[in-house]
DNA sequence: CGAAAATTTGACATGACTCAACTGGAGTGG
DNA sequence: CCACTCCAGTTGAGTCATGTCAAATTTTCG
């Protein structure tokens, strides 16, 4: 039942058999159908989620009503809007299901206790949020120094089972470019286009 | 002394005199000059780094030998590269200063070592990234949805100290445009083009 | 004061966007 | 099982924002 968020935590911290006893006694399992919403815009994230198994998108919605991926988010992952659960207000983004997709979560009460019973916990999401911030800035640094092909092919190279799963348009759209230009990109790298 | 550094703390958690007493005692304080280096491209980032005075830039230099500026750091930021100072590795940025500075500092030894004796550490450098992971979503959203005047103007809003303070091919570094460009957009604005 | 750095301006190039049309599957319902 | 629709993907033509390169001007600072 559990095994997955377990073994992902586990990367990170020891737990004892009380511990995972009392921290799963938390957990809640909900099965989501493709195209179902996680969060939808204006909620208010409440609940710490976890992928089982599926895929999700988050996107922000634009004043001329397009879609911007900021996160694709595969089993293993931790999903959500990090500032509405942290400060309780409405979210800007939408997440939804790219697949049928199982989650793992909990309420933030119950973290605030999980951070008081078991401190360890503090470590762990220490350590998670760092890495999601090494990405990111990552992620600045390849927008602002990179052209668009080559952002692709850091793309399919980091993300290679992602780039199976989900349309074209959509990874465009978390390229930050049109479906047209990710169109003619794939068109000139399969013609064997050098990178550099 | 360390007003700067236990004010900035105290807003996130609350230490007893005996935790301060500990804590400044691992603390060193370091002036770096205009122009000086805090870390070369290639270093390894070793120490935990708050700005108590001055202003720095945090950037990568490209392919090109273009500079890409990821981060200001002033008054009551932590600076640094956390990839090289989680992982031990070389980093890829520099860091210099753009005024006189004074920063203080502790190493990753002792970092750990004040996690284990006081745990509240992990809560406030947690809330910290936190807090910078949040603000760089924000920014990737924002270079991905809205044109070069705009994060200008935000730019602006965001950092009314720091725009006195940097030249502006700097800040055009920051946006990711060039400085001519920017020196268009200024034009622009200054003429009193809306916005949107 | 004078040199170096920063900023501005102009002319031109280019990558990406928009809009519109077309192609080819995937899925649905009769 | 076929006809039909819908959607993703591709292609073309024209436009626009921003980049590049070079030069002129202004500011900064030793």
């Amino acid at each position: 039942m559990w095994n997955t968020i377990l073994k992902s935590i586990g990367r990170h911290i020891q737990l004892t058999a009380e511990e995972v006893e009392y921290f799963t006694s938390l957990l809640t399992v909900r099965k989501l159908r493709k195209r179902q919403y996680l969060l939808q815009e204006g909620d208010v994230m409440r609940l710490e989620t976890f992928v089982s198994k599926g895929c999700l998108r988050s996107y922000e919605i634009d004043a001329k009503g397009q879609e911007h991926i900021i996160q694709f988010s595969v089993e293993e992952w931790w999903v959500g809007d990090m500032y509405s659960f942290l400060t309780g207000t409405p979210s800007r983004l939408n997440i939804d299901c790219l697949e049928d997709t199982e989650v793992i979560q909990f309420s933030k009460d119950q973290l605030e206790e999980l951070y008081v019973r078991v401190p360890k916990f503090e470590r762990y999401f220490r350590l998670l949020v760092q890495n999601a911030y090494i990405a990111s800035q990552n992620r600045i640094l390849s927008i602002m120094t990179k052209p668009a092909l080559e952002r692709y092919h850091e793309f399919l190279q980091k993300y290679p089972t992602i780039e199976q799963r989900v349309p074209n348009h959509q990874i465009a759209s978390f390229l930050g470019i049109t479906p047209e230009s990710l169109s003619r990109l794939r068109k000139q790298y399969a013609s064997g286009k050098p990178l550099t």
